[in-house]
DNA sequence: AGTTGTGAACTTATTCACAGCC
DNA sequence: GGCTGTGAATAAGTTCACAACT
């Protein structure tokens, strides 16, 4: 669904009011059906022979999917990644923001990114009471189950993770993985064998 | 595949000499059957009653994705995602490395990124000769397209793209997308509604 | 006994194609 | 005429369960 949010952001942009099932779903290259019974699935939102009135999909989508208020999300790991997750605006069209960082490194500790200050990993407990249920995991690998484990405690419930490993946690709390390396090691597959092997 | 290689990479760690699909799989979150018919599907690797060898099968498991021999690769965009994948230390095991850095603003051009020098994006279009076929696109939605045009036309075959766009490329050239804004936006669908709004 | 490789059963996802509505 | 929503058909992916092997 979320694919679909950005499409109609798209559409909307450019000034259309309304927009069909084929044209929507070949600018995110999947086929016009698919996409009518994936909006299937939660109701029925378009007119016969006119379409979808985009702004109004938009909102009803926003809302399926829980993105209809802005949400704040905590980053822990001010690395490099966690930097670079910082100062990307791709979440702002989602309502997301990042409003809490974390860091373990001391040195670190105090200061600020993007107008934000990073705080002791210690003081990660009461996410909660600040509004705060969402968290990106840009820390090593060895240190993710611990942290995730935090995070959970903190009242988190969903966790972008971008170790490379399968986190534990409850069942009510959802972990959705990115992983990069591994994303990356896919490509060789499809080059002709040996091209560009190095040494 | 990938999944398998890094789940052996552990296990050979470890000092085990073989292990059941059964550990295997479970180290990586799947079912049993499901890695062996996997595996299966490019041949027979173990040895009923035992099991695999995990650096054969490791070889194996290189070879069929073509991961058997070191590649390079050039990373387009040195933003805050470029650098940050440049210090990246994921991709050493499946034999993958940064060689080549490309960037667009003249300032950038000549500085070192992790011994690496910065080249003007101009100066892309002999990858191929430089034994160069795979490359990592983090820039901008606007410029990607007219990046992905220039890599193909430079001789690369698989791109790992980070914008958030579908790109049009020849077919023999393989796009596997990270778009991380995306992948966030689902968090929120496994919340409560309206949990953690803020304002 | 322990584990593989795999046909068969099951489940899930995708695509087709068309009745019904605008 | 154009487009949606959807049942039916097809395809793809997963899991089971067991014969064959060490």
């Amino acid at each position: 669904m979320p694919v679909y949010l950005r499409g109609l952001h798209f559409f909307t942009e450019q000034g259309h009011k309304r927009v069909s099932s084929k044209k929507l779903a070949e600018s995110v290259n999947i086929k016009p059906a698919q996409m009518r019974k994936d909006l299937s699935y939660f109701g029925d939102f378009g007119t016969p022979g006119v379409g979808y009135d985009t702004k109004k999909l938009a909102e009803q989508i926003r809302s399926i999917i829980h993105l209809n208020v802005p949400r704040k999300a905590a980053l822990v790991g001010c690395g490099n990644l966690g930097q670079a997750l910082m100062k990307y605006t791709g979440f702002d069209s989602f309502g997301l923001k990042i409003a809490a960082l974390f860091d373990k490194d001391k040195r670190k500790i105090g200061r600020l990114v993007q107008n934000c200050k990073i705080e002791d990993i210690r003081k990660i407990s009461a996410l909660s009471k600040r509004g705060i249920f969402l968290a990106i995991l840009a820390v090593p690998l060895c240190a993710a189950q611990e942290i995730a484990d935090k995070l959970v405690q903190a009242g988190v419930q969903g966790i972008l993770n971008f170790a490379p490993c399968q986190l534990r946690v409850p069942r009510n709390t959802k972990v959705i993985n990115i992983d990069i390396a591994l994303d990356f090691a896919r490509l060789p597959y499809y080059l002709p064998k040996n091209i560009g092997a190095s040494e």
